[in-house]
DNA sequence: TTGAAAGCGATACCAA
DNA sequence: TTGGTATCGCTTTCAA
C-alpha cells in the first residue's frame, strides 16, 4: 500500500442510500437525526448502515457544510514539564466531552515553531486554537487575525488577549512568594532559572518576585543557566554556580519545583542544611513535592483545572457565547519545611 | 459569530489564480511545486499568494485527491502518568518532523473510551493510528480492519499485532526485577499495585515477576488498591495495608515508581528503615527517582525513544515500507540504594 | 507550459 | 416526508 495509491475503497452515503432504496438526502437526514423522515425509512437506512459498516467522511461534511471542523488546535511548549502534561490532560478530556478533538502542537517554547504549527493547523479548518503563552510572531498574528477563529491564550493571564485568556498572573505569583520569604526574615535572596530569549511566564514571576523583595528591603542575585530546560540538573548546577560565585544568599527561589529539587540535591551533597543554612522555594507544586522528606515551600496552581477551564472557554467561544476576557484561575502559596518557620 | 453562521470567507485557489491571471490548475501546480510551469508564472502566482495571504484548505485537498490526510491518531491512557507524557512527546516531535499532525485521544485506560475515540478519529481519514496497549474492543477491531490503515500498537510488545508493535516485553521486565531481587537474597516479596479489569502491561510485569521469584524459591504477597490510579497515595496506603495484613515481607515491588515513592513515604512515617528493614523496587525510572536521598531500585525504559520509534514505524508504514512486526526498544535494570547491596 | 471539465462525499436549497 | 441539483476547493485527467 503506497502513499500514491488510491485510498481504501470506503462505503459512501450514496451507496447506503441506494441499498436502502432512498435518496442521498434522505439517508443524510436520517444519519444526522434531524427529523423529516418516517420511522420506516429510518429503520431501512440504519439497517444498511450497520450492514455495510458505513463510516461517514467528516472531511466531506465540513467541506460541504457551513460549519467548521471539530478540531481544536492546542499548542503546548513541551510535555517533559509535568505541569504542561496536566494542562493538556485537562484540555483534552473536557474538549472530548464536548465532541471536539485535540490536534496537538509541541512548540519547544519558540514562537517560530508555533508559527509553523499554526500555519499547518489552520489549513485543517479548526474550530479554534488554544495557545500556551501570550507572545506570538508577527506572521502568526496575521494568520490568526485573518482566520477569525476563537483563540484561547492560556498560562500567563493577559488583560488584552487576542480573544480570551485563561491562567494566572505569574507576576503576582512571584510577588507573593517574594513577600512571603521577606516576611520570614530572608533578605539576601537568590534566583536560579533558565535563560529566556523572549519574555515569558518565568520572567514575569521573577519580576514580581524581585519587586516584592526589593520593596521589603532585600535584594536578589540571579543565576541563569543558559540553553537548558528547567529541570533537575540545571537546578543542581545553577545552585552550585550561584553559591560558588560567593554571593551571600540566605534563600533561593527557583524557576520551578524540578529545579528546586536539583538545588536541594546540591545542598545535600555540599552539606548545606535546609532550612538552617539556606531556604529553598519552588513554583508549581508538583505532586512529588510531597515525596520529599521535607515539604517544599512552593506555589500551587491547579493545572488540570486550568486545562479544563481553557477548554470550557473554547467551547463557549465556538458557540458564540461571550466569555470573560481574562479568566483568573488563581493559586495559593504552600508554606513548606524548606524555609524557616514563620518568625514572630 | 454563531456555529450556524457561514464560515469566515477565506481566499480560495481560484481567487489567487484569477488575480494572477492564470487558471486554477496552474496555480495549483505552482503551489505544490510539482513543476510544469514557467518561472515567470511561478513568480506571478506566488506574489498573489503572499499578497492575499492565501492559506490552502487541506480538507479540500484530501477530499479531492487520492491521498489520506496527514493526521495520525494517537491514543494514550492518561497524561498524569509521566511516562506516557514522555511517550507522547517523542511521538509528536517525530511525527511533526515528517509533516504529520497528532490527533490526541485520552482513553483513561478503558477499551470503551478507545472504541469511541477510534470511531471519531477514523471519520477524519487519518493516515494511521498509534494505539497504546494491545487489547481493543471487538467493534474497535472491526473498524480498524475495515479502515485498512497502518496501525502501530505500542507499550507492551505484541508478537502478533494488528500491524506492527513497538515497545518492551513487560513480562520480561518483571521477570528481570524478580530475578535480581531474589539474587540479592530476598525471598518474601510483596507487590503493591492497582487493580485491573483487563489484562495490561502491569499485569504482565507482575506475572513475570512472580515467575522469577517462585523459580528462585521465594513467594509473592499481592496487595491491590481498587479503583485507583497508580500514583503516590495508593502506593502509600497499599503499603500500609500490605504490612498491616501481617505478611512477613522483606522487599516490596511496586507497579511503578510513583507508587514506590508513596511506599517509601509510608516506611519513613512508620519508622521502617530502607533498605535495612525492607527493600523497595519500582518500575519506570522517573527522572525524580534520582532526586531522592536514596536512589530507587527500578527499571529504566527510554520512553521518549519509545515514542520516537513508534512514530518512525508509523511513517515507514504510511510510505508502504515494511517494518519489523515487533520492535523491541529494550530496558535495563537500575540497581539502587533502596535494596540491599549485592550479596556475595 | 497551460487550461477546461469532471468529480471527490457530503449538505443546502428548493421543489414536489 | 422525500428527492433533485448546485455547490464547497481542490486535484485528476485529458486536450491544446
Amino acid at each position: 500500500m503506497s502513499e500514491k495509491e488510491r485510498k481504501i475503497q470506503k462505503i459512501s452515503l450514496a451507496e447506503v442510500a441506494q441499498a436502502a432504496g432512498v435518496s442521498k438526502m434522505t439517508a443524510s437526514r436520517v444519519l444526522r437525526g434531524e427529523g423529516g423522515y418516517s420511522e420506516n425509512t429510518r429503520a431501512k437506512v440504519m439497517a444498511k448502515v450497520d450492514l455495510l459498516g458505513y463510516v461517514p467522511n467528516r472531511l466531506a461534511t465540513v467541506f460541504a457544510g457551513d460549519t467548521n471542523s471539530t478540531f481544536v488546535g492546542v499548542s503546548i511548549p513541551d510535555l517533559g514539564n509535568e505541569v504542561f502534561a496536566q494542562v493538556l490532560e485537562g484540555i483534552d478530556r473536557k474538549l472530548g466531552s464536548h465532541g471536539y478533538q485535540t490536534v496537538l502542537g509541541l512548540t519547544q517554547h519558540t514562537i517560530e515553531e508555533e508559527e509553523a504549527w499554526i500555519r499547518t493547523v489552520l489549513s485543517w479548518q479548526p474550530a479554534g486554537l488554544i495557545l500556551t503563552g501570550r507572545s506570538h510572531s508577527r506572521r502568526a498574528l496575521d494568520m490568526l487575525r485573518t482566520a477569525g477563529l476563537p483563540i484561547v491564550e492560556i498560562w500567563d493571564l493577559n488583560s488584552s488577549p487576542l480573544d480570551v485568556s485563561v491562567g494566572i498572573s505569574h507576576y503576582d505569583s512571584g510577588f507573593e512568594m517574594g513577600r512571603y520569604l521577606v516576611g520570614l526574615g530572608y533578605r539576601a535572596l537568590g534566583y536560579v532559572g533558565t535563560s529566556h530569549d523572549t519574555a515569558n511566564a518565568a520572567t514575569a514571576r521573577l519580576e514580581g518576585f524581585s519587586k516584592a523583595v526589593i520593596d521589603g528591603g532585600g535584594s536578589v542575585v540571579r543565576q541563569f543557566c543558559l540553553h537548558d530546560t528547567a529541570s533537575f540538573y540545571p537546578g543542581f548546577y545553577g545552585t552550585e554556580q550561584l553559591l560558588a560565585s560567593g554571593a551571600a544568599v540566605d534563600c533561593i527561589y527557583f524557576q520551578n519545583d524540578s529545579m528546586a529539587f536539583g538545588g536541594m540535591q546540591y545542598c545535600q551533597k555540599a552539606a548545606i542544611e535546609i532550612p538552617d543554612d539556606i531556604g529553598i522555594a519552588g513554583w508549581g507544586d508538583m505532586p512529588v513535592a510531597s515525596v520529599l522528606q521535607r515539604r517544599l515551600t512552593t506555589l500551587h496552581v491547579s493545572h488540570l483545572r486550568l486545562g479544563q477551564t481553557s477548554a470550557e472557554a473554547m467551547v463557549a467561544r465556538i458557540s458564540g457565547e461571550t466569555y470573560p476576557t481574562a479568566k483568573n484561575i488563581g493559586f495559593h502559596l504552600v508554606p513548606g519545611a524548606t524555609t524557616k518557620r514563620n518568625v514572630l
